[in-house]
DNA sequence: GAGTTTTTGAGGTGCGTACCTCAGAAAACA
DNA sequence: TGTTTTCTGAGGTACGCACCTCAAAAACTC
């Protein structure tokens, strides 16, 4: 027998269609006996709603919101792009994204944008926004009031949020640890950047390098963070007064934004051949600083990746059906020169 | 206007439904001067099929084949339980996927065994096989005879194949070098085992490597290739001989299978912490080398990747339909313990 | 057992496409 | 000109499902 239809599961059940998709669609007017019989014909058939011929006939259409910060960052860039060409014809059917910009730290700026949503134009949001109280709650309303949520990049796993996108940020913190510790044979101080310690990812991609460097390289002496606060001429000036000031510089983690100033600043104090660096995201940037050799690698997740994977769930999670989970976990990306794509 | 049908077509061309149906199947009987009308508004107000309406309506069946070698390679094991897992539902819907196994290093046999594949009982196929020209002559004969045809992992590339779903060999090879060079600070030789040289990817995989060494890297010196033809005891004496005899052994190079007994022998011959070990794919045995610490890197290309691509890929090629080519580029994955899984 | 409420059945329509038939129009040929 | 061939139109059915209506049946109530 083939794939079987509703209209088998009321041959069998001994009901008319109706009552099937009564039951199926779990519309009210059905006995509980009736229910349970529909329901153990639906098992035992092994019967799976044809999706693609339910959305035909429900002229369903998936309205998303994809919340991205604002501001110049390359890598919200390149997601931004990703997000674009995975939710266009051809490759997506019945979908209409919406991309929004948030302000990048500014909470209550973030709340505000959320709340102009209205929640009767969309079934689900995608949302990439340092954890707050206020965001929080944002976002919890909005799941409240029926919209799928997942959390993209940066999670907030005390709210409401369905699913989170995105990649373990303190592994990908050891991981940065070990291949600055292998990489970098020299004992010496490490430098760590980044715009801001405020979003989850960031904070917990340091605590992940400091893991992994206290346990396993001693040779290293990890120097507090700095925050460059997305002001490109503070990053670069503290990256020279490093340079600089500290003979025993060996290494470079940049855990943010701001990689053009890095490499800017490195190139220019001709520090370049004894430091390792190593950043996170491929942009174009950072993409040049692999090729040239500034960069010892890139801790990256894929974009397209994570672009495809927050679209899936989100239908996925909009038509109540079993999520593939193996095809969600975003890996941790290590690049080097030799394996850029 | 929303997404425009077939009858919006009909309408503007002025032709009638069945015409522009003739047109879009590209069905005969239909004047030059017709199509090209049809074709010039298809154009302008952008249509775009529907695809899961057009399969419904079709009624359609995919049905794959996919050819992988038999044997005990945990990595095709690996391969197979993602094929497996991709193409059942609900995940895949209208598929019928059936995986056939052919002898790992038998061209004649692989011959045979896609003789036997009947082309009028097959949409596509995916094949994963060593490149002699029977091989490729097999392959031309089932394109020939109308199949869609994609390589899986190891390419043939001067073969029919509609596509190649694998990651460039020599840059992994190249990637193993890199971090060879850069994880094993000591000068010494580095020993380079697979289990056959015979298919295009382990040859490349050496170029690559070779390559990286060469440039980057004169400290180490890189031993020839020994080939342990999938037999278990050789492999294991191939390593124990090596560890005992050749003081200045720093590295292994691990191109194929066969890892678990590269394990097991440096286990024995107590020489696990002088040792820098990289291999391919992530199986069972490297993630427990990963975690012990025996392996310092893995090289991988991700099966649930492989497989997924490698539907979708023949899918699309079925469906006539344009491909989304980033999303079918396969990575090469660096793993370490750091970042597993 | 009459009246009320709750369940159920039968049937229809539509989503966007594929594919079929048959008659009639237009073009090409003699 | 008539005849053949080549196009084209009108219409239908089907795919698997969602969603609607209306009437009939069954289950309750008092």
């Amino acid at each position: 027998m083939n794939k079987p239809t509703v209209h088998d599961i009321a041959k069998e059940a001994g009901v008319s269609l109706a009552t099937v998709d009564r039951v199926l669609n779990a519309r009210p007017g059905v006995r509980e006996a009736t229910i349970a019989k529909v329901q153990a014909v639906v098992d035992r058939l092994g019967y799976v709603r044809d999706t693609s011929a339910a959305n035909l006939a429900r002229q369903r259409q998936y309205r998303f919101a994809f919340a991205l910060p604002e501001g110049p960052s390359q890598f919200v860039g390149t997601l931004r792009a990703a997000i674009k060409e995975a939710s266009s014809p051809p490759v997506a059917d019945r979908l209409a994204v919406n991309l929004v910009t948030i302000p990048s730290h500014d909470p209550h700026g973030i709340v505000q944008r959320l709340r102009g949503l209205n929640p009767a134009r969309y079934d689900g949001l995608a949302i990439m926004a340092p954890e707050t109280p206020q965001v929080r709650d944002a976002v919890d309303r909005l799941k409240e009031s029926g919209l799928a949520v997942v959390t993209l990049v940066s999670d907030l796993p005390n709210s409401m949020r369905d699913y989170f996108v995105g990649i373990n940020s303190i592994a990908a913190g050891r991981t940065a640890g070990l291949l600055m510790g292998r990489f970098n044979g020299r004992a010496g101080e490490v430098l760590v950047v980044t715009n801001s310690l405020r979003s989850r990812d960031s904070l917990e991609r340091r605590l992940g390098f400091d893991a992994a460097m206290s346990e396993e390289f001693r040779h290293l002496t990890v120097l507090p963070t700095i925050e460059s606060y997305d002001d490109p001429r503070r990053m670069e000036a503290v990256v020279c007064d490093a340079t600089a000031d500290r003979p025993n510089l060996t290494g470079i983690y940049s855990m943010g934004s701001g990689n053009t100033q890095i490499v800017k600043a490195v190139q220019h104090s001709g520090a370049a051949g004894r430091l390792c660096i190593i950043a996170h995201e491929l942009t174009p940037t950072t993409k040049a600083g692999l090729r040239s050799g500034e960069l010892a690698a890139v801790i990256n997740q894929n974009v397209g990746h994570l672009a495809r994977s927050a679209l899936r769930v989100l239908r996925t999670l909009c038509d109540k059906a079993p999520m593939f989970e193996a095809q969600e976990r975003v890996r941790i990306e290590i690049v080097v020169r030799e394996n850029l794509p």
